[in-house]
DNA sequence: CGGACAGTTGATCCCGTTCAAGAAACGTGG
DNA sequence: CCACGTTTCTTGAACGGGATCAACTGTCCG
């Protein structure tokens, strides 16, 4: 668990990262009123074609976002990390048309939309890191699409394991032997657009040529380089060194 | 061609539709600087890899985003139509990370990303109405993902024609009867993450069960409710209807 | 100890790919 | 306006990656 009185410190990092805030907006993004919950592993945060009063930041934990298909199946379309403002589109938009799960057991702080809207009208900077964001969540949507569109499937979940290291590492919780990536081969089948069992079969092709070793859901990358040529993974998508762009001011 | 006084008109219109404009944003959008290009079907309007020193509104004609994987073969991962900001990214990323192309002969208002940072810095209602559109793309782009990674190839082309046909109208640009889909069968299959031998056996497919009719690249869906039903095409995540949302003020 | 869920493996099938070649449409220059 | 090269569309045949169906194993947890 996090001290209490910096529960939105990762966020707050995450968005120094977009663009240059001096103290005011610190302060005012860190003072923001929140009410905070656990949610266990498997409960929704955001359900389709609700209309919330309030947007959600991850505060510790991962979850997902998917939407499900007339016919049912599902599509995993992002993840999130611990520090992931998960949906601003709760407070943007009219209805929002995907569902957010927690995938971990997770703490989830809510803030109100009237608190959120207040809150960027006063900071330009802010509603610029927060749009900054927006558009990187975007440039990750479209590798997604890359992906599953392009990619066959030992392209596709060695990408997918590619991003997640490269996430986890810029979000401070990763390590460079490697990572829990804990989803369900049924999930990954979903993120990826496969079924759970051509998951399983995959994986162990990964793992049979060394680019991967597993024990329970521990992913070890031995040779980074290797499983990056095989992924076709190339982390300019991520804008992990973006730092205020051409923002003067 | 359009009257060059009202150039960016369908620009702003759409911004309206985002959030409550007044007069002064009205007019502040309508005076921006900008270079107008006419561009001619294939043309790149933005690279992968550049850092451009300006952002792009398509004025007039049709565009679409794409990535190359690292094994040479493409995706597409958007459409675009007049009106729409084409790449807000290059004037708030440090380097993007897709192409730009036009579909058929466009016109394209190139304008500094100086000029619009001092006028989003300016406007805060502009920023938000821009801020929206960034968050709408990205629900198109979850959905794009959804339709490759989830939908069998029959699906995938209705729903595709789906939303060229309710974004076409939306845009003004659309009659009920049908529409001119200017791509080849194997820009379709960039889109769709197909081959083009599969698109042709696929329109082919839905012609001969009567859900599209095609003459050269004019499509006609003599019956909507029942194509939305194949492609379970559910028009929420375009949020037309989106005016303001939850934006006071 | 038992029940549920996740992971593993085998056998078979099928949707979409690949390769190939011909037909239609289009633009361009004479 | 026609000849010709190029691009796009169309169709056939064979192949294969991943899906489907099904059963079994392992693991966690009450």
């Amino acid at each position: 668990m996090v001290d209490p009185r910096n529960i939105l410190d990762r966020m707050v990092r995450k968005f120094e990262r977009r663009a240059h805030l001096d103290d005011s907006d610190r302060k005012a993004l860190r003072g923001l009123p929140y009410d905070l919950k656990v949610m266990e592993a498997g409960r929704y945060i955001v359900r389709e074609g609700s209309s919330p009063d309030h947007s959600a930041v991850l505060v510790s934990g991962l979850a997902y976002r998917h939407k499900i298909t007339a016919e049912g199946s599902r599509q995993i379309v992002s993840i999130h990390v611990a520090g992931d403002f998960v949906d601003l589109e709760g407070s943007l938009l009219n209805v929002v048309d995907h569902n957010i799960q927690a995938l971990t057991r997770s703490e989830v702080a809510l803030i109100r939309s009237t608190s959120l809207l207040e809150l960027v009208n006063k900071h330009p900077r802010i509603a610029r890191a927060m749009w900054i964001d927006t558009i990187i969540d975007g440039s990750i949507f479209r590798e997604w699409v890359v992906n599953v569109g392009r990619r066959d499937a030992r392209e596709r979940l060695a990408h997918l394991m590619c991003e997640f290291a490269r996430r986890l590492e810029a979000a401070g919780m990763g390590s460079p032997d490697g990572y829990e990536l804990p989803m369900t081969q049924e999930q990954l089948g979903d993120a990826t657009g496969l079924t759970s069992v051509h998951v399983n079969r995959t994986l162990k092709g990964l793992a049979d040529d060394g680019l991967i070793s597993r024990e329970r859901r521990f992913i070890r990358i031995p040779d980074w380089e290797k499983m990056r040529a095989i992924a076709g993974f190339n982390e300019t998508y991520l804008h992990l060194d973006q730092v205020g762009g051409a923002s003067p001011r």
